[in-house]
DNA sequence: CATGAGAATGTGCGTGCGCACGCATTCAAG
DNA sequence: CTTGAATGCGTGCGCACGCACATTCTCATG
């Protein structure tokens, strides 16, 4: 029945609800980094070239579009991204990822990961792990694809 | 590996971020019932006496404590729910959903259900679902207890 | 070349949200 | 009874977020 599909729903809404706050909060403590920077920063590091445009982030990044230009003017006021124009488009404009900005994300990706690893990973085991991985990968195609 | 298991995290994030817009906006197109308000119309209704103190509701909500205060008071305005005083302990306050209330989550439901059935449920085995809802489901045990 | 449609970005603005605080009340200890 | 700690609640405040719009630029068509 749809009905397990429901309570799946209502177990991601509350999961989500409870264990974002506390993983951005330990970043922030032990990094002082918050987790959309972490996101944005982690998505420039493993780009081709170590850089995306504006539009190109705001699709693969959890932040909307609009927001990632006022992400990206923090980063690089902290010197952990440079803007750059793009000569052959002169309408975008790519953010790159300093060394500074791949020295902080080394720094945080071991606080973050074992946050996740205490908080989410622990509870499950490895076919669970998998299982929720494919399943939720399934309904991320779908919503691609529409 | 707990590869999976970030990865897992990962699409949890990403389902959420599209998701959960996606739901509210049909929601209010449909009934003009923001999802916040649906949420705590749905704990309302399904507590004993139809109704819970303000530190119960944020408690068992999605929202936080201080937030539900004003989603009540807007509720309230409405004519969807009744703040109620405790006799027993005047520092209390109870939010009780009226007839009004109810009639307006029956409508909601299907809408919302429905939502959940096309763009969620539809993509996945009844296995993969059940899957997903205990392994969520211990996580939220853990969470509470700690 | 001229021009209008469409794309990519930045920004003013309103809204939702949680934190920290203050107030009223209850309870336990003396 | 008195009093200090603890609980439950509402609210001022600041931050994050997305929408809608203006701006700048590209490109296809005439």
């Amino acid at each position: 029945m749809s009905d397990t599909g429901v309570a799946a729903w209502a177990a991601l809404l509350r999961v989500h609800a409870a264990l974002v706050p506390q993983l951005d909060r330990e970043l922030q403590a032990a990094c002082g980094l918050p987790l959309t920077w972490y996101d944005v920063l982690l998505e420039l590091n493993s780009a081709p070239g170590r850089r995306l445009s504006m539009g190109e982030l705001g699709a693969v990044a959890v932040v909307s579009r609009s927001r990632v230009s006022r992400v990206v003017d923090q980063l690089a006021a902290d010197g952990l991204v440079t803007r750059e124009a793009n000569p052959d488009d002169r309408r975008s404009a790519y953010a790159t990822i300093t060394e500074a900005g791949r020295a902080r994300l080394r720094a945080a990706a071991p606080v973050y990961l074992g946050g996740i690893e205490r908080h989410f990973t622990a509870q499950l085991t490895a076919a669970e792990a998998f299982s929720v991985a494919t399943a939720l990968g399934k309904v991320l195609a779908a919503l691609d694809r529409s």
